[in-house]
RNA sequence: GGCUUGGUGGCAGAGUGGUUAUGCAGAGGACUGCAAAUCCUUGUAUGCCGGUUCGAUUCCGACCCAAGCCUCCA
């Protein structure tokens, strides 16, 4: 199938073209371990599973690379920026290699709770010192570096004749004086390749270099670590949408002398999630995370499957509400599958009606992503008559591969929870309740009906009968 | 200020030059003593002003508003 994506370097939606054929290689920018990612990070990196999830789906091989970000890099080309995992470090007194590794493995497990697959390579900035040192001498050879005396070695922008043309801007279009300026730099937008140490400060995390004692510029390692696992040139390259006009922009400009451009084939940049008042940040107190959303009692899923309904390109209000709907409809769903399974069909699957749907399914996700019309047609499959049961449910496997909502999991977990038996005090409470509305005695049924349920469990009325269900 | 995206029903959020998804919520009905579940039916929207067109929510332009970047950020 013919997927297609929108390339922010040509501004359309383009078909993608691979470089290898059935083959996809991409970088996602990852995170900068120094606290929590929030659902907002989460976000991109749903993005990319879904890119990804995709692919294979269309029978790709694929190569992921997600950088970790572990070095500190201070929050601007200042002396006087802070340092985010130096601080991070001060704020849990743990040493930088602690928070590095401690926020790692709890991004990675907020990925796996929101049923994102790992990364095929999760490189650490600190473990590619030595790549990100080759990089700057091989750019130092070329003439685009030059140092600024106890700053660092800088990257002059003014030598590259197509700088900044992912984010279709000039040099000359940039607001003077809207940031602080470094009088030192040749330009506006030089950026810093390497930093030294500062002289009175020890910092935990530095390197020797040919220009000595400090550490890698923070758009450094993407272009250093891509190259090594993707080779000079590679698919995909995907991002926040901020990233667009300094990272990625400078990313480009510190490989494409180096290896020729194009050196990515397509930019693929991610939405932002936002809150009603604004973007979702630590310091307000305005950042929820993964496990603070199963905390609230939410299902991770819930929140997967808010997602698929929005485009990638478009920014997303998060609020409570809209996530209380997205649960009650994936709720819903795996009633309706937990149903299906139920029904203990044997009929064989129809491989024509299998075939069609599989179609019907894959191609709104193959044209750039768009999850929201591929939900649709689920739904559609869902209720539609002629498919019978086994079909379906041979459909909604390839489902839960393609978008990753564990429906069959839920349903069968449903399924289990509806099937276990009662305590027979509990039973016979029930029983009493049975009989009570035979009698039309409805006060004292519903009484009963209010100790079952305190008691942890649900009755309802069925056919000749009655049904308890745990809660859940 | 510059560059880039967008502005759709109660909420979230798609598609589309002419009959406007889907989910949640709402309303009505079936079923039920009442519930729950399920099923059926159903209302409500395209920022503003022009232009192109037989016809625009969809194309073009201006304006207004919002978001991103220009400063660490998914």
């Amino acid at each position: 199938m013919q997927i297609r994506l929108y390339n922010t370097m040509t501004r359309k939606v383009e078909d993608f073209v691979p470089i290898t054929p059935n083959h996809v290689g991409f970088y996602g920018c990852g995170p900068t371990v120094y606290w929590d990612q929030h659902i907002g990070n989460m976000r991109a990196f749903f993005n990319n599973d879904m890119l990804k999830r995709m692919f294979l789906a269309n029978g790709y091989t694929v190569n992921h690379v997600m950088n970790i970000t572990d070095v500190g890099h201070l929050t601007s080309d200042e002396d006087t920026g802070e340092d985010k995992m130096e601080k991070g470090a001060a704020r849990e007194n743990l040493s930088v290699w602690d928070v590095a590794n401690k926020y790692m493995n709890s991004c990675f497990s907020d990925m796996d709770l929101l049923n994102i697959m790992r990364p095929t390579h999760t490189p650490r900035a600190t473990d590619h010192i030595k790549e990100q040192i080759e990089l700057i001498q091989k750019l130092e050879k070329l003439g685009f570096t030059y140092e600024i005396p106890g700053d660092g070695i800088y990257y002059d922008t003014s030598k590259l004749h197509d700088y900044g043309k992912l984010g279709g801007q000039n040099l000359s279009e940039l607001r003077g004086g809207a940031r602080i300026e470094n009088n030192n730099k040749r330009n506006i937008t030089d950026f810093a390749l390497w930093k030294f140490s500062p002289t009175d400060v020890k910092r935990q995390m530095e390197w020797d270099s040919p220009w000595g004692v400090g550490f890698p510029g923070w758009h450094l390692e993407c272009s250093a670590m891509s190259m090594k696992y993707l080779g000079n040139h590679f698919d995909i390259h995907t991002g926040g949408q901020e990233h667009i006009k300094v990272h990625h922009t400078n990313e480009i400009a510190q490989s494409e002398p180096i290896v020729g451009a194009p050196w990515v084939h397509y930019w693929v940049h991610w939405a932002w999630l936002m809150l009603k008042d604004g973007k979702m940040s630590k310091s307000s107190g305005t950042s929820y995370t993964v496990r603070g959303l199963i905390e609230r009692g939410y299902d991770p899923m819930a929140f997967r499957y808010l997602l698929l309904q929005g485009h990638y390109r478009q920014p997303m209000d998060f609020a409570f509400e809209s996530l209380d709907a997205a649960a009650a409809g994936y709720k819903n769903m795996v009633r309706k599958i937990a149903d299906l399974m139920a029904a203990g069909d044997t009929e064989p699957v129809n491989q024509d009606l299998y075939n069609e749907w599989h179609d019907k399914i894959l191609t709104p996700i193959s044209d750039n992503l768009k999850t929201a019309e591929t939900l649709v047609v689920v739904q559609d499959m869902l209720k539609n008559q002629t498919i019978n049961t086994p079909t379906k449910l041979a459909l909604l496997d390839f489902v839960d591969e393609l978008l990753g909502l564990q429906l069959a999991d839920r349903a069968k977990k449903l399924l289990a929870a509806e099937s276990e038996t009662a305590p027979a005090e509990i039973q016979e409470l029930a029983a009493k309740r049975a009989d009570a509305k035979k009698n039309r005695d409805f006060a004292l049924a519903d009484e009963l009906r209010a100790k079952i349920d305190s008691a942890g469990w649900t009755v309802t009325d069925i056919p000749g009968g009655f049904k308890l269900v745990k809660k859940q």
